[in-house]
DNA sequence: TGAATTGTATTATATAGATAGTACAGTTGT
DNA sequence: ACAACTGTACTATCTATATAATACAATTCA
């Protein structure tokens, strides 16, 4: 598990974000122990607090769950990983699209520029 | 000009991104007044300060000018303004891009999942 | 001339987010 | 039993952002 995240956004829904995409490509396996809030941090390289609010988010959104002085777990499926990183996708495709439909392009239009992107 | 803030993100690059928009598309005219700083501000409901700090980084990427007691100005071309917009819709792509990716997503499957998008 | 309008500057307040440090309580493993 | 680990809670601090309220200086206009 590598954390690539980007200090120019909030680091909180980041992680969220990439535990729950390692929990749905079953590279954290369902049922399986967490390594622990603060390694996660360590790793991460953010402070435990903010781990510890995002394994909160995700357990409120059925991903995983808390064992008080023993860790925390990967939930029994993972489906509820895969609904929420589907919904992320889906929101980041509705906010990316709205924007962009604010400063006056056609859906036409953003589906062509999206086509002919090239990674530089 | 009808300003459409999202309250979720922040103010001050929305003005710039509207008011740019609004200067390449000609809805202000290239060397026309803008509204004051405070006018603005009521119309679109947001503090003066913000204003005045989105006209000052307009005018550090050439769309506008301010000129003291008098008032703001769309600068003499929007050539600036065009290539600014420009700049933003690329950013916006390259960002929403690159995060889909962090979630693993290839280019490919950004593409098609962008092709298939359907107002909701 | 003088009032009104302009940009501009300053200080204070509020909020969200992240960090730092500490403490405590439950579990694990020797 | 005890040490070392867990999650959890709390307070404090820092930063970025936006707001609020003034104040002042330059221009405009009747």
């Amino acid at each position: 598990m590598d954390w690539k995240l980007d200090r120019n956004r909030a680091i909180c829904p980041q992680l969220c974000e990439q535990i729950c995409v390692a929990i749905a490509s079953g590279e954290f396996l369902a049922g399986s122990k967490l390594p622990s809030v603060r390694d996660i941090a360590l790793m991460a390289g953010v402070n435990p607090n903010t781990v510890q609010k995002a394994l909160e988010q995700l357990s409120s959104q059925g991903v995983v769950y808390a064992e008080r002085g023993s860790g925390w777990f990967v939930s029994s499926t993972n489906d509820d990983a895969k609904r929420v990183k589907q919904d992320v996708i889906f929101k980041k495709t509705q906010d990316y699209i709205n924007e962009l439909k604010t400063l006056g392009l056609e859906l036409t239009q953003i589906k062509q520029y999206v086509k002919e992107w090239e990674d530089k």
